[in-house]
Order: structure tokens, then C-alpha cells, then sequence
DNA sequence: AAGTTTCAGTCAACCGGTTTCCTCAGACGG
DNA sequence: CCGTCTGAGGAAACCGGTTGACTGAAACTT
């Protein structure tokens, strides 16, 4: 006798409770403008609990209430980045009482297309923006509406809603490392311009190199992916006019996939990593423990930039001031195979 | 003056149309069980036009339609092969009208959590199933509900809701390539027992190694890892008691971060990649093109999976009746620098 | 003792669509 | 000329919650 499941609704909690609808949707809901007995609320709970009861998420939209859902929009799933990230967003979210639903959006292409199906359908309260770049389309329907938002690793000037890590401090760290095994001459590989987290690297590698007193800190651009860390990495290893070996001994990308691609194109240029030339890439993620040789990287708080970018979105949506919000688990330094001292065996 | 953009109603539509809301209602979901005047018919689409009428997915669900939504629940999100899936599954259901979301299934840990958040609070119409273990408390849940779904990439024995791929057809593409090159012992690295097209490779491998008469085909199995490739590849080129040599010339694995994993154990060997050991995996994402070697890979039409799955899907909502799919596209091999023939410098 | 609070919850109107059953006008048939 | 049928569209119930206004009883005041 396959029972038929039937949902249990509101009323049917109420009956069971033997109270009304609107006390049952008040006590599971924690409203404090009611009053009602320990007694009541226990058994209230006690018949939502056995049966099993779920409250429609389109019934509660409807009525005004939230949705309960959130949504992240991320530039690029294939990032394994934005994974680390949307996990931590996912799990927070879930313990705030909210479901965080992922979203690509491929480069402002379909930004317009996920906003509207998820904002304007009315499917989430808010959205966590980590694809925003300047002029990106997004960020014209974000201000017409009032959907409750913030931004996640790229921040927006003057927002007042941006959630970052401290990404200065991570080229901090990987040029403190390559500064102590002995490089004097180091070069970055960036990501895009107008990106925040790639000009805020380069910015504090440029400003460190100079405090450190290096004798060369050229810097290359190119895609937060492996083609733009091999062109990034041969412009820098070009010998200079008439030289012959690479102008610099340690190359530190801004993402893990541009370390990927840098390798690659060291090897191609005939040299050794580390003993030719040392890589430190960002963001510490389990393919770089499996590269050859392992790559040393600077390990990001990616999944707290999740569970942050919830806790702010959600205290935005409950009417709370929003404010920057930076992450204060500091950047790590995993030590691996891929750095050693300028001409050393590691 | 910051126009308030309020959404545009049914009831706005209507009034505009000059029809009634029931009228509106019927006409933008193209009902057939209503007849109207074409001119009426045109007025009702302009007048949503420009209102830019977007119905409300809460009011729709709640009035017993659909919510236009189906959501797609992957393993691992880290696993780029769900990123190419995820986006045929993302852009064919737009195109049926659907909006598709991700969710990551740790591994039936959260399956029953994805599952009450989607399926039971009313977000989404039907599932698209990638993690499917046998066992899974997922099945449970699902044969207990009456929610349409699909199987895609793992099947479930005789549901008759599987959506495949030529996964046998990718065993032989390699194995002829490697046995084109002169390779007569061949090493399989397989993905977990119990996972379908885990099985359905080793066994089409090891069929097909027979038809051709090779020496030695043996098989190892490691998770769809890259640690998995490791301790896999290890297994299978332990030279035999007394010998010197490995056993086989050649790693055919079941995905791509196994081969990456394979590479690097080939690598702490000792041993030349391609000139020692060849190696070939499934699934041609970009980072394949840049590891060292570039590797040779079957590129199996991963894409077209996520849209015949959604097809498949959307079909069951409309009441059609389902059966088992297999994606026409035939897996293609990408040939790189990780094979040539056996001592051969490529 | 009568009036006023406070407590503990109830009532009923909404939210924005969908759907079923009607109605009304004109065409058609006899 | 009257009844019926058909095409075109409308009225209202309903989906399952939420919410602010409201009520009845008990407790507290003066």
C-alpha cells in the first residue's frame, strides 16, 4: 500500500495543534510580537515535527514573505575558486535558514538573463556578486531595482558592500618567501585590469618589491587562466636585448590557473622549475598539490569569504547597515615543490 | 526622479490589454483550450511587452502551475566535467522555458537536505541527477515522491530514466589509438566499482583488449581523483617479481583528473611521459591542453548530455512517457603530446 | 466593583497567478 | 421567427502561507 505522501499545509499543522493557522505560522517563524504559552509552542512544533511539515516557498513569497533562497553569480564555474566559494556560501546560508542556488554568469552575456529569472521572478531575496566588473551590465539592473546585494572578491568603489579578503597581504607573503630564499628579481603575472583583487596585488607587489629593495619587479598581465598565464610568463622571461637568461628567477601569478599556465610555458622555454625559475601561484586548491613539481601557493580564505558574504547579505536583507566586510583569516603560505633558492636544487 | 520600476502585474496586462486576467493568463501560456481573436491575442503580447511583465514563479507555483524550474544535483562541483554538463543543462531548458539549477550533492550527505530545500518546499519541478551512487538515499526519497527525474551519467538499472553517453564507444576509441601506436600492454585506471560508467568502460576496455589480442590488459581502480590516478597508476606499473620494467606501456583512465594524477606518478617513477608510458584520459577540458605533456584525452559530449537530459526531463513534466537516452554525439579523440608509440620519442 | 491592562491567540484579508465553469452575442438551422 | 450552437472571453474560487487588527478571558488597579 504505497501511502500517497501528501504535503502537509499550514491548517494541517494548526488542526493538529489545535490551534489557528496564523499561531502556528507565528510560532514557527519566531515572531516576538506574539505572546504564547511555552506549552502551546511546544506542541505546535511538537505536530509540525511529526508531520513532517515544509512550508511552500511560492506560498510564502507570495504572501509577502521572503523566499528563503539567496543566489551566488559567479564569472566561472570551471574555477575551481568559486567552488571552494559557493561551499561556504551554500553551508552558512543553510544554517541562517536560507538556500544559496548557483548561478554562472558568463561574463555579463547572460547577467541580464539570471537577474531576471531570479530577481525578478521573484525566486530569491538577494544576490552575492562575485562577477562584477565595472560597466558590467549587472550593475545598472542592481541599481534600479532594490534587490538587498553584495559584492564578493571584486568590490565596487564606494558601495558600502563589499566583502574581500586581504588580498595585499597575500603578495606580501609570497614575496616575503621568495625574498628569503634568496630572489632578487621577481616577476607578477596579474590578472585583467579593472579586476579589484587583481589590481590590489599588484599594487601591494609592486609596493613591497620596492620595500624589500628588489632588483627588478616587472609585472605581465593576462587571464585569470592557464593561455593567460603562458603569455603572462613568456613576456617576462624574455631575456633582455642580447641577454640569454630570463630577467627574472621567480614568477608569483595572481590565480592558480595562470601558475598552471606559467609552468607549462617555463618548461617549454627549456628551464627548470625550481631550479631556473621558482612559481608561487594564489589560491591553494588540490590540483596544485598534484602539478609536477608541486606548486607552492598562497592558500586564500575562500570558503570564509562564503560563509561571510552570506552573513552580510542576510543581516542586509533582515534591514540590518551594510558596510564593507573583510575577511580576517589571514592568507597562507603552502610550502611545495615549485620554490627554491635562485639556482638551487629544492 | 527615480522612477519606482513596480512590477508589472497580471492585472495590470489585462487592464492595459482591455481583456481580463483570465484572458492574459491563458494567452501567454499559450493554451489551446481557449479560443481568441488574433487581434486579441495581439494586444495581450504587446501590452505584456512593454509593461515587461514577468509573472511571479511564487504565484505561479502556488496556483498549482508549474515553477518553471528544474535543478540539476552534481557530486562535484570541483569536477569541470559537471561545469560542461551543467552548462548544456543551463542553456536548453532556457530555451524550453526552464530556469536550471546547480546544486552540489556531497556525496549523499546533503542529498536528502537539496532534496526537502528543492523538491519539497516547491522550487522546482524536477531533477536532473548526476550522483547517483546504488544506495543513494536520494532513490529513497525520490521513489517516495512522484517527482519527475532523470538519470544522467550514472544509470539506475531498469528506471528507465537513464540518459547516457557512448561511454563503451570511448573504452575503444582509445584503445585503437593506443593499439594503432603499437602499444600492446595496456594499463586501465577505473573510477570507483559500482559507478556505471566506471563499469561500462572497464568492461568495453577489457572486451575490446581481448579483440585485439593484447598482452596484458590489467585494470586498477581509484576514485575519479587525482589522488585516485595516483595510487592506481602506481598499482598497475609495479614491475613483476624479478623484473625491471614496468608491465605496461601505456594508462588509458576513466577521467581526467586521474590522468592528471597518473602523470605525476609516471613522473616520481621516473619514468618519460610519452616516451616510457603513454597515457590517455576521458573528458577534453582546457586543462588538458596544458599539462606536460599536453594530453592526449577522448572528448566525450558532455555538453550535449546536460541539454538530452533536459530534453528528457522536460518532456516527463509535459506528461510524456520516458525511456532510457543515449546522447547520438560519438566521443572524438584529441590528440596530444602524451602518446606515441612504446619507446618511441614523439 | 467597575474599568483597564495584559495575555493568548483568532479572523479574515491579502499576495499574484491558474483554472473551471459560465455567459453573452451573433451565426446558423429548421 | 425561434431555438441552438459556437466563438470569444469573463467571474470567481482556489493555491498555501503571512499579517495586522481584533477579541475574550484573566489579572491587576483604584
Amino acid at each position: 500500500m504505497p501511502e500517497q505522501p501528501v504535503r502537509a499545509k499550514l491548517v494541517d499543522v494548526a488542526e493538529r495543534a489545535g490551534v489557528s493557522k496564523a499561531t502556528v505560522s507565528k510560532v514557527l517563524n519566531g515572531r516576538q510580537d506574539l505572546s504564547v504559552r511555552p506549552e502551546t509552542r511546544r506542541r505546535v512544533h511538537e505536530a509540525a515535527e511529526e508531520l513532517g511539515y515544509r512550508p511552500h516557498s511560492g506560498a510564502r513569497a507570495l504572501a509577502g514573505a521572503s523566499t528563503h533562497a539567496l543566489a551566488l553569480l559567479v564569472p566561472a564555474l570551471a574555477n575551481p575558486t568559486y567552488v571552494t566559494i559557493a561551499r561556504g556560501a551554500y553551508q552558512r546560508a543553510r544554517e541562517l535558514g536560507y538556500l544559496s542556488l548557483l548561478a554562472e554568469d558568463f561574463d555579463g552575456q547572460e547577467a541580464d538573463e539570471s537577474f531576471n529569472d531570479l530577481v525578478q521572478d521573484g525566486r530569491v531575496d538577494g544576490l552575492l556578486i562575485a562577477s562584477a566588473r565595472p560597466g558590467h551590465p549587472l550593475l545598472d539592473a542592481l541599481s534600479r531595482s532594490r534587490v538587498p546585494h553584495v559584492f564578493l572578491n571584486r568590490s565596487v568603489a564606494g558601495s558600502g558592500r563589499n566583502v574581500t579578503m586581504d588580498v595585499a597581504r597575500s603578495s606580501i607573503t609570497a614575496l616575503d618567501h621568495l625574498h628569503d630564499l634568496g630572489h632578487r628579481a621577481v616577476g607578477h603575472i596579474a590578472g585583467p585590469p579593472g579586476i579589484t583583487p587583481s589590481e590590489v596585488r599588484k599594487e601591494a607587489f609592486l609596493r613591497h618589491a620596492r620595500e624589500l629593495g628588489l632588483s627588478a619587479a616587472p609585472v605581465a598581465s593576462g587571464d585569470f587562466t592557464e593561455d593567460g598565464g603562458v603569455s603572462a610568463a613568456l613576456e617576462l622571461l624574455r631575456p633582455a636585448d642580447g641577454g640569454t637568461r630570463p630577467p627574472v628567477t621567480a614568477l608569483y601569478t595572481s590565480s592558480l590557473a595562470q601558475a598552471i599556465g606559467a609552468m607549462a610555458a617555463v618548461r617549454d622555454l627549456g628551464l627548470r622549475i625550481p631550479e631556473d625559475v621558482s612559481v608561487v601561484g594564489n589560491d591553494d586548491l588540490p590540483v596544485a598539490g598534484h602539478l609536477s613539481p608541486p606548486l607552492t601557493t598562497v592558500a586564500m580564505p575562500l570558503y570564509e569569504l562564503g560563509t561571510a558574504a552570506v552573513e552580510a547579505l542576510v543581516a542586509a536583507i533582515q534591514g540590518q547597515p551594510m558596510g564593507d566586510v573583510v575577511v580576517p583569516t589571514e592568507p597562507r603560505l603552502v610550502l611545495r615543490g615549485s620554490t627554491a633558492g635562485p639556482g638551487e636544487t629544492p
